[in-house]
RNA sequence: GUGGCCGUAGCUCAUCAGGUAGAGCACCGGAUUGUGGCUCCGGAGGUGGGGGGUUCGAGACCCCUCGGCCACCCCA
């Protein structure tokens, strides 16, 4: 194939899917308002360094997931695989970490990825990250907000909340160390993905997708026996939050993040309806990541949410169906000067009907082949000039939709009186 | 990176024991010299993803390659 085509796994969002992806961002800037989050506009590119730094040299993102390249001074740069890290650079570097943030983020991500549904090499995320808050309410407040907005999205029944805590760093090592040690007496049950997992991320062999696996865990060491007080007081304590603001969840106990940073609280909104991708929103603490990177100590908690996995549960939901057409009146003309005469007047009704969409046929053609496209177009009325219109000082209104089965006569309306008459009609049309 | 399935018209798909392609929808025009939706008639549209091989002959068989989907892995 000669032609040039767009990378792989990074796609193109059509205007049949558009609707979906503004209703979407639109229902979380203003959620995200009420709840006084303030937007934060970050670089697509980063120095590699940073990611490197945050999300873990041995994780399978920075090791084989970058788009890394140099620059032409030398410099490796990266486009970004997440959005935390960068979001924490730059509240450490433009010092906005003296008082408490909270702040959030839209934009693309990359990773080298095999694209699959639900996944692709250029996806987007919507970021929420609060810092300087330490205690379990900061993490509720997070829990709340995603809560309402799968309700206000109409998605609440197809998602559920799963919990857990991975606690302290101390805690989490002393953990894998138990683990490892368990799994070691049974490498040869473990499947080959596992068994090279013991060496690099142990933790993520408890939420292995093989059943084998998940058996052999059964009789294996809990984290939760091995976490800190601190981080069970923390956890229960969220628990008790959301249980008296009424949001059911289900504590998961093998839910491990695939990022370094994380700490303490993690969880994942998930859905069975979109295949093997059913995470659609997780997120968790990250204590130490700010003073990692530099900064003062912060404590600090977030989530990131995927787009196109959201969009594909709207779209399968129904979120948006019976949605008004987006064309209410489409302007046919034939002749020059009957054109002319329409554009001049379309120009001016656009003027003083700003909620109302006017759709001008360009290219010419016989009335009947505007009247088609008019028709196609789905626009409730049409507007026709031709030479007798022009002539006489009026314009042709045609209603195009049957009212009860009932096809309804055109008429013809002086220039003067168009606008009026034009917007009872409208109005007649939304009844 | 691994595996399975799949690439034929803009879209959804046929055809075929290997004899150089068809339908529906969409599009354009006409029946209606200025009027859409229904109907009828006609038209345009394909180097059968690309390359190589077998063959008198390949969309069909073989190999390579590119791409798509789904799953593993990973993760939003």
């Amino acid at each position: 194939m000669s032609n040039i085509r767009a990378i792989r796994g990074m796609n193109d969002i059509l205007p049949g899917a558009t609707p979906y992806w503004q209703y979407l961002e639109q229902t979380v800037a203003d959620l995200l308002a009420r709840y006084g989050y303030g937007e934060i506009r970050l670089p697509v590119v980063e120095q590699t360094e940073l990611f490197k730094r945050s999300i873990g040299e041995v994780t399978d993102i920075v090791e084989k997931e970058m788009y890394t390249f140099d620059d032409r001074n030398g410099e490796s740069l990266t486009l970004r695989p997440e959005g935390t890290a960068g979001c924490v650079r730059a509240a450490i570097q433009q010092g906005l970490l003296g008082v408490p943030q909270r702040l959030w983020y839209s934009g693309p991500m990359f990773r080298y990825e095999r694209p699959q549904k639900g996944r692709q090499r250029q996806f987007h995320q919507i970021g929420v990250e609060a810092f300087g808050i330490a205690t379990a309410d900061m993490d509720a407040e997070l829990v709340l907000l995603s809560a309402r907005l799968w309700r206000q999205l109409g998605i609440e029944d197809c998602v559920e909340l799963q919990l857990n805590s991975i606690g302290s760093l101390a805690a989490r090592d002393a953990y894998r160390s138990a683990l490892v040690d368990f799994l070691g007496q049974h490498r040869e049950a473990l499947d080959a993905d596992s068994q090279r997992r013991l060496e690099s991320n142990p933790l993520r062999i408890l939420d292995s997708k093989n059943p084998d696996t998940q058996a052999l865990l059964d009789g294996a060491p809990t984290l939760a026996n091995y976490l800190d007080d601190e981080s069970r007081a923390d956890f229960e304590q969220l628990c008790e939050l959301l249980e008296a603001a009424g949001v059911a969840y289900v504590v998961n106990p093998r839910l491990v993040r695939g990022l370094d940073y994380y700490n303490k609280t993690v969880f994942e909104w998930v859905t069975d309806r979109l295949g093997a991708q059913g995470t659609i929103c997780a997120g968790g603490r990250y204590d130490g990541l700010v003073e990692q990177l530099g900064g003062r100590s912060t404590p600090a908690v977030g989530f990131a949410m995927g787009m196109e996995r959201l969009v594909l549960l709207l779209e399968e939901s129904g979120a948006l169906a019976g949605r008004e057409p987006a064309v209410d009146v489409y302007v046919i003309s034939a002749g020059a000067g009957a054109h002319r005469a329409a554009l001049a007047a379309v120009e001016s009704l656009r003027t003083d009907m700003p909620d109302t969409t006017f759709l001008q046929h360009t290219g010419g053609g016989s009335f009947k082949s505007q009247l088609k496209k008019a028709d196609k177009s789905g626009a409730r009325l049409a507007l026709i000039w031709g030479e007798d219109e022009v002539a006489a000082g009026t314009v042709t209104l045609k209603p195009l939709r049957d009212s009860g089965g009932e096809r309804r006569p055109q008429q013809t309306v002086p220039t003067g009186q168009l606008q009026a008459t034009l917007q009872g009609a409208i109005a007649n049309e939304i009844e």
